[in-house]
DNA sequence: CTAACGTTTGTCCATTCGGTCAAAAATTTG
DNA sequence: CAAATTTTTGACCGAATGGACAAACGTTAG
């Protein structure tokens, strides 16, 4: 007779927890874990803290929740690199949809840099188990295409970390990026400026074209 | 009669404010502001709380000192970039020396990351000050080049922001860099491979020579 | 309607944390 | 050496925080 088989999740709670997360996200990726209090999660989801706890047991369940919800999302762009089409069109729209995710996603982007600046004690094992392998998969398409001579030879591995870096970084550290462009440049046409630099810098790179 | 002029600074508060300082690196980058504790520090830094409170009166008086001073040695690479010389020459070395900055100073990075992750509330003034004037200046110096054709045309402000983020990112995102490298490929060669693949992305980019 | 179950709240608790203070110990100065 | 000054420590404090709990309140199914 075990009674400790996982009750059905009642509409109400399906609601709740997601009222929950949605103001966690706002409040880690603001606070960081140890920075973030239950109270202030509790209301920014307009509930009292123990109400919280009785849809999450511990502050680190949302966390954990959160992060592993938030990785699936994360990666899809890199699981849509294909081995079809042109490789730099590919790579194109590889740097686009980070970018876009950035933008659209910057909470959950340093939500994400918060866990891997900290050590990242709560998903190591994610990063060295399936984020490796995707990556190491890609890194063989990459590869593929630099033997094929479709784009230039080089490290695929640090190619992906490269475009991370620097998509990421409109999410990460933007409050810098607004401050160093002021107010004019700061506004919401940087995303554009960032993906036309972006996609002149992978595709082209810095040397000056010798004449059309 | 001022008698509140600031004392003289005696030897040994000199040697235990470095003492406390180095801990508090340690600490304040691997937890955050908020998650680092002053039992913490003081325990790095082999000495009581109250003994530790006696020469910074306050945990965030620890914070401050550390980003103030921090921040001219992060700035200095930039600094140094000049209007001499081959534009092409200059940007790799200051790629060069950023990236060696992220493998020799790590925990001065993430304590830099970890502030601007959270909105960068204590260095806001810096950042819209003395930061954006240094860029807005080296920006022109790039823009500079790309009129007199030696460097592709391309936004000098953007250019600056990737080569922060490809740079940074080895020291801030280190255990991820290094959980999906491996252990062999992720051992001390990685700024290597880092430094070879980024001369050459931010050189020549993606696009296949056209033959040699 | 009512019993069973799900939800919410007020109260409470132990721990942690930043910081104080007075007194002891060590060091410097005359 | 002795007085003055600096350094160190143990004990302590109030506030914040993560979490427990039982009682009250709502909802729903028979």
């Amino acid at each position: 007779m075990d009674k400790t088989a996982p009750r059905r999740r009642t509409r109400i709670q399906t609601e709740k927890r997601e009222v929950i997360l949605e103001a966690a996200l706002e409040v880690f990726s603001a606070q960081g874990f140890r920075g973030a209090t239950i109270d202030q999660i509790a209301e920014a989801a307009g509930m009292s803290k123990p109400n919280l706890l009785y849809y999450f047991k511990r502050k680190e369940d949302i966390h954990t929740t959160l992060i592993e919800r938030l990785l699936e999302t994360w990666l899809a762009p890199l699981r849509e690199l294909d081995d079809v089409g042109d490789p730099v069109t590919e790579l194109r729209s590889y740097i686009r949809r980070k970018l876009e995710m950035a933008r659209d996603f910057p909470r959950e982007s340093r939500l994400f840099a918060n866990e891997i600046l900290q050590g990242a004690p709560r998903i190591m094992p994610l990063l060295e188990g399936e984020l490796k392998t995707l990556v190491d998969e890609k890194a063989q398409v990459i590869k593929g295409w630099m033997r094929s001579g479709r784009i230039a030879r080089t490290d695929p591995w640090h190619l992906i970390f490269a475009i991370w870096a620097t998509t990421q970084h409109y999410a990460d550290f933007d409050v810098q990026v607004r401050a160093v462009l002021g107010p004019d440049r700061g506004g919401d046409g940087r995303f554009e400026d960032a993906a036309r630099f972006l996609e002149q810098l992978f595709v082209e790179g810095l040397r000056p074209k010798t004449a059309s």
